[in-house]
DNA sequence: GCGACAG
DNA sequence: ATCTTGTCGC
C-alpha cells in the first residue's frame, strides 16, 4: 500500500466518524497509550472507575513494529497494537481517551478517530502538540481554553491543564462531541498535566519495558 | 517553493 | 517515541 492508498482509507474513516454524544453514562474509563522497545511496540490499556479514577484492570500486548512514524500517518503505526490489546480486555470501557489527534488531523482522521471507528467504540484524543489547525489565544490561565479549527471546522481546543505546563490539545476521537471531550478531560485531571487515563497507561507501559 | 509536522 | 543528570522554577 502507498501513500495514496493510506490517505484513502483515512478519509472512509473520517467519513464514518461521528461527533455526537453517542455514548453510555460512563462508570468506566479506559485510558491508552504505548512504549517502544527495538522493534517491538507496547500497547497498554488502563480501565478506571469514572467516579473515583481507580484502577480497576490493566492488559497490554506487544507486537512488531512494521511500521514508520509518519507526521499524519500514526495511526498506521499504533492502531493496529491498541486494537490487539482492547481485544484482551473482559471487561470494556465506556469510553477510551486515546494518546493522539482525533478529528484535529489533517484528513479527520487522528489516532483515537482511527480505533474508535475501528472498534465502534467512543474514543477522546488528547495530544501534547498540535498537528494542525489554528486558535486565536494560547490559554495562560489554568482552566482556559481556546478552541481549534481546521478547514473552517471546529476539531479540538488547546487546554490548559496545569501551571508551568504546556497545554493540551483535546478532540473529539469518535461517538463524542468536543465539548464533551473536554468536560470529560477535565474531569480526569488530578493535579497533573495529563488525564488520569492517559497519564497511568503512560505509567503502565513505561513500566513494562522496563521489566521486558 | 518553504516550513510544519500527533507519537 | 527514545537517549539521559542535573537543575531552574513554582
Amino acid at each position: 500500500m502507498d501513500r495514496k492508498d493510506l490517505l484513502k482509507i483515512q478519509k472512509t474513516i473520517a467519513s464514518k466518524s461521528i461527533t455526537l454524544d453517542r455514548f453510555e453514562k460512563i462508570k468506566i474509563i479506559g485510558g491508552v497509550d504505548q512504549a517502544f522497545l527495538d522493534d517491538k511496540i507496547i500497547s497498554g490499556i488502563v480501565l478506571l472507575d469514572y467516579n473515583s479514577l481507580e484502577i480497576i484492570d490493566k492488559v497490554y500486548t506487544v507486537m512488531d513494529v512494521d511500521f514508520p512514524y509518519i507526521p499524519g500517518l500514526l495511526a498506521f503505526r499504533e492502531a493496529p497494537s491498541i486494537i490487539k490489546a482492547y481485544a484482551e480486555l473482559k471487561t470494556k470501557p465506556d469510553l477510551l481517551v486515546v494518546d493522539g489527534c482525533g478529528i484535529n488531523h489533517p484528513r479527520f482522521a487522528g489516532l483515537a478517530t482511527h480505533v474508535g471507528v475501528e472498534l465502534d467504540v467512543p474514543t477522546v484524543g488528547v495530544a501534547k502538540k498540535i498537528l494542525c489547525g489554528k486558535y486565536n489565544r494560547e490559554p495562560k490561565e489554568v482552566n482556559d481554553l481556546s478552541l481549534i479549527s481546521y478547514k473552517d471546522k471546529k476539531v479540538g481546543a488547546i487546554f490548559k491543564s496545569k501551571k508551568n505546563c504546556n497545554p493540551l490539545i483535546i478532540a473529539p476521537g469518535h461517538r463524542v462531541s468536543l465539548k464533551s471531550s473536554i468536560d470529560i478531560v477535565r474531569h480526569c485531571l488530578r493535579g497533573y498535566k495529563l488525564p488520569e487515563p492517559t497519564r497511568l497507561a503512560h505509567n503502565y507501559v513505561s513500566d513494562l519495558k522496563k521489566e521486558l
